[in-house]
RNA sequence: CGCGGGGUGGAGCAGCUUGGUAGCUCGUCGGGCUCAUAACCCGAAGGUCGUAGGUUCAAAUCCUUCCCCCGCAACCA
């Protein structure tokens, strides 16, 4: 019986489409889901799009369209862009969907009747002309951020959230589970910021907008993004409130980790899971704050005019060089950065140089001096220990590193099997070996040479599935479970190689970045 | 005094918890090799570890001052 793992991003919302940060994202998580499918886990990926909300019915009505025909045409263009990256998803999830909203509704009321959720005003800084409400920070030099009028102070009736009942236990969750909030340094922020000086209760309806999940009891209130958004991670799983739950619901929940992006992680470390525990349900095991990919040094906006598209990137550089680049270039806390000139820098150095050329120069040889034939072991040397006891360490390496979702580390493991392998080439000279005819030394350094690429690529799967693909087909080895990598016999002898093909062609960068700006 | 994170050779990072030759990748320079995608391997140069003090036999690592950058500051998805 398989271990669980579920695992989900945050829903993407449908304002426009998504950029190359936003996709960092569902990357990063598919590289987790597919290392655990690899490891032997059961896994549940889920991501989708959060479809309701006033900016999106303006938008709507903005491109003479219906909100739901709007959305509609957004969440296939986030879900196109997702799966450009090759990102292996179970579930694609939208909130417009009838049985979710349906459990939301029922959800709000059950926290209604329970006393969790009650009527009140919501006060703040209101722009007429635009119908929304700002908060102090939202504000530029004081002034409505959309339409730069003044703002006056207003009030609308509201229903809000009691959350002082369940903040102790929140607190003493968060102290009790260090692993909880990832990375660390976030915790003390939520913990001091907002749960030790008291929380305000949160507003969880409005009434200046239409396009939501309507309060069944009061339909002038629309239920606000928070309890829509966040129990998508329980609704689609079918959640029931009345406790008839889905098998899947019963098998799945609690996730095992949210991965979101750090401006989001108030509301899952503080909102969400005191929703879940007014909903008397256990909370997720993790929630790991993603740190943002900046261009350059700029954080990407429109306004700026540096947005970068992951689905234009990957017609570029092709999907595994933009995958690599993410999931290796992107610190564990600190903001990343994108620029061409890094991109082509890794893709050269890391993708062309050392692993492409290794399979290429390995696959000659091969075919060179046997044929093409996988040769058998044949004379040994010490050499030879140290190299594969090197290539056996990394599987337990990589296995820690995603333990801790240190993604780019991992991938640095797996490096160095090539990196060594590299090395191991022109310790023993193969081409010596053959115009010396010591063809039984020469059979065991090809031998190693392939085994370790391929163990090398049973890894390599979960980050660079297309990549890995391509090696064994040219390695003509369909062996590639994770119990085949922990002796060093996993390449059968007698196989024929395939001819090799290169599998990063490098880029002359100046010429490449010349053409770019055309 | 709102809370928190960071400032390490040209670039990007690790090391700091548990003080004791400053490590990795890229780039630069020199050498080697020729199986391979001008790729691969070896070596070298380059850092007073933001600043000023303190603790210590010894500090990038612990404490304090100041400077600079960044995130959060509550209903913005």
């Amino acid at each position: 019986m398989k271990e669980k793992y579920y695992i989900t991003t945050a829903i993407a919302y449908t304002s426009g489409k998504p950029h190359i940060g936003n996709t960092y994202e569902v990357v990063l998580t598919d590289a987790i889901a597919r290392y655990k499918r690899l490891t032997g886990y059961d896994v549940y990926f889920q991501t989708g799009t959060d479809e309701h909300g006033q900016k999106i019915e303006e938008k709507a009505r903005v491109a003479g369209k219906d909100p739901q025909e709007f959305v509609d045409e957004v969440a296939l263009e986030v879900q196109r862009v997702w799966d450009s990256l090759n990102t292996s998803y179970d579930k694609f999830v939208r909130t417009s969907n009838p049985m979710h909203k349906q459990t939301v509704a029922k959800i709000f009321k059950k926290l209604y009747d329970q006393g969790d959720i009650y009527k009140g005003e919501y006060e703040g800084l209101y722009c007429t002309p635009c119908e929304s409400f700002f908060t102090e920070s939202q504000l530029i030099d004081g002034k409505c951020p959309d339409c730069g009028r003044e703002v006056s102070k207003a009030k609308e009736e509201a229903y809000f959230f009691k959350l002082d009942k369940y903040t102790d236990r929140l607190i003493k969750h968060i102290e009790e589970h260090p692993e909880f909030i990832e990375p660390e340094s976030r915790k003390n922020e939520m913990l001091n910021n907002f749960l030790k000086p008291g929380l305000q209760d949160l507003c969880v309806s409005r009434t200046s907008f239409k396009w939501g999940v309507p309060v069944t009891f009061d339909d002038k209130h629309v239920i606000y993004v928070w309890i829509d958004a966040l129990s998508n991670y329980i609704t689609f799983l079918g959640y029931d409130v009345d406790g008839y739950h889905d098998d899947k619901f019963l098998k799945y929940w609690p996730a095992d980790v949210h991965i979101i992006g750090k401006d989001i992680l108030r509301f899952h470390t503080i909102y969400w899971p005191i929703m879940l525990m007014a909903l008397d349900l256990p909370l997720p095991k993790k929630v790991f704050g993603h740190p943002w990919l900046l261009f350059g040094n700029d954080k990407m906006s429109k306004s700026k005019g540096n947005i970068v598209y992951a689905d234009e990137l990957v017609k570029t550089y092709g999907v595994d060089a933009v995958r690599y680049y993410l999931l290796h270039e992107m610190p564990f806390a600190n903001d990343g950065t994108f620029t061409h000139e890094l991109i082509i820098e890794r893709y050269n150095s890391d993708l062309a140089n050392i692993l492409g050329n290794l399979v290429n120069r390995t696959i000659s040889m091969v075919n060179k001096y046997f044929d093409g034939f996988v040769p058998e072991i044949g004379l040994k040397e010490a050499i030879d220990d140290e190299f594969i006891s090197t290539v056996l360490s990394i599987p337990e390496k990589v296995e820690n590193s995603m333990n801790n979702l240190k993604v780019a580390e991992a991938i640095d493991h797996i490096f160095e099997i090539y990196r060594r392998s590299n090395k191991y080439i022109d310790e023993t000279m193969p081409w010596i070996l053959s115009k010396e005819g010591n063809i039984e030394r020469l059979k065991t350094v090809m031998y190693n040479l392939l085994e370790a690429i391929r163990i090398g690529t049973v890894l390599l799967s979960a980050f660079l599935p297309e990549t890995a693909d391509k090696i064994f087909a040219q390695l003509n080895t369909g062996n590639c479970s994770i119990d085949s990598i922990k002796d060093f016999k996993g390449f059968d002898p007698g196989i024929k190689l395939n001819n090799p093909e290169p599998l990063f062609v490098r880029i002359d960068k100046d010429k490449f970045l010349k053409e770019l700006e055309k």
